[in-house]
DNA sequence: TATTAATAAGAACGTTCGTTAAAATACAAG
DNA sequence: CTTGTATTTTAACGAACGTTCTTATTAATA
């Protein structure tokens, strides 16, 4: 019976995610998004109840095509460790190749100030917290499948993987120089590579501060 | 000649930082910070010239007083490493212990897409890079001294060092528990240390497929 | 064809925004 | 006391904000 809808909510979500992404919550009005998506600012009260409503559901669908559907995709590998560098590499070549510098929408929203929306802020930090289990999952698969030494720890391991996640998005904003997020990905799969595939980092036996070794 | 001040700038300021801090640049008016301060909007204007102004100076001001003051003081340790770990053991103090869970007012405006203010990304970047160069330095003194491995690459770990803070400053507004803060120092601290010092890592001898990533 | 119900559009609401002009204030110098 | 000057306040501007009301449109059903 219905009149048929002009846009699908997906449309207009996508409209949503690219202002709320690059702006923020308080800088994107009820207007931009209605002129980006050509859709009245009524009917989006409609289908969204209020400006919170449509920020949430914007940053639940983001999550979903991009995070989320990411880690799937890698959990997916045999290998462990090609998915946790898969992933990170991904991630990198993300963030060197917008050139509109946006970084991570989760991101973004967490340190919003202005995302007092309800929900918000506890959305972003599940969604990170799953990637904080994607990666401790790949750190055990690798374990179990003898890949790691048996002390490592897998927490340690995860937290070290999604704050370089962290790191290389906050870096996609500000600076995203190729060179520097490589570098950074390397650093952090290195605790996960046999020593004989890692640069070598002999430290010096004498220990007194001050006295340059010969 | 002039009728005095009923406040000075810097404690305006320092109510300014308290607002855009919290709730970024777009969900802080400039009455709100005329509230706060108790000075009349107008005043601020004829003070700080707009809104952009205010939030520059703030930002300014905030690195000078937070980061730079930081940096200085670990600068002047005569250990280099101990300088390091200070620094980012202070830091992750800073984020344990603040109730607001406010993280990095220089971060969460890098971060901001409200920030289209003129200078204030720029700002950001430069206060972060300088960062940078404080690990830079402190590793290459680590590296004079003889407390690392010549073939040590100082742009990777201080990279690596500001990317561990960058993500402490990232989990400080969506989850700053202390033994995954601690956790992360630790794991950024450990390429500066002597091996012996490190928790053992040995990789088991049979190795599967070859190791991922370039 | 008439009915029905979700959808969209237009217009307007009260509020708050950034900003400014003008007037009032307070202190030092003459 | 008068003058001068930097500061502050009062009041207001137009624009944009989130939101809602009302009205018009559209397609499937009866």
């Amino acid at each position: 019976m219905p009149r048929t809808r002009i846009l699908d909510d997906d449309t207009v979500l996508d409209h949503a995610i690219a202002l709320f992404w690059r702006r923020g919550y308080a800088g994107t009005s009820i207007r931009d998004v209605s002129e980006a998506s050509g859709l009245g600012a009524a009917a989006l009260y409609h289908r969204f109840g209020d400006k919170d409503g449509l920020f949430v559901e914007a940053l639940r669908r983001y999550a979903e095509e991009g995070p989320a559907e990411r880690m799937a995709r890698f959990s997916a590998l045999a290998d462990p460790l090609a998915a946790v560098s898969g992933f990170l590499h991904e991630l990198a070549d993300l963030s060197i190749s917008d050139p509109e510098r946006r970084g991570c929408f989760l991101v973004n929203t967490a340190l919003d100030g202005a995302a007092t929306v309800p929900g918000a802020r506890g959305l972003a930090r599940a969604r990170l917290d799953e990637m904080k289990d994607f990666f401790r999952a790949q750190v055990c698969r690798a374990e179990a499948a003898g890949r790691l030494s048996p002390d490592a720890d897998p927490d340690a391991l995860a937290e070290s993987l999604l704050a370089c996640a962290l790191a290389m998005r906050v870096l996609a904003r500000i600076d995203p120089d190729p060179g520097r997020l490589r570098r950074l990905v390397d650093a952090a799969l290195a605790p996960l590579l046999p020593r004989e595939a890692r640069p070598p980092h002999r430290p010096p036996s004498l220990s007194g501060k001050g006295a340059p070794a010969p």
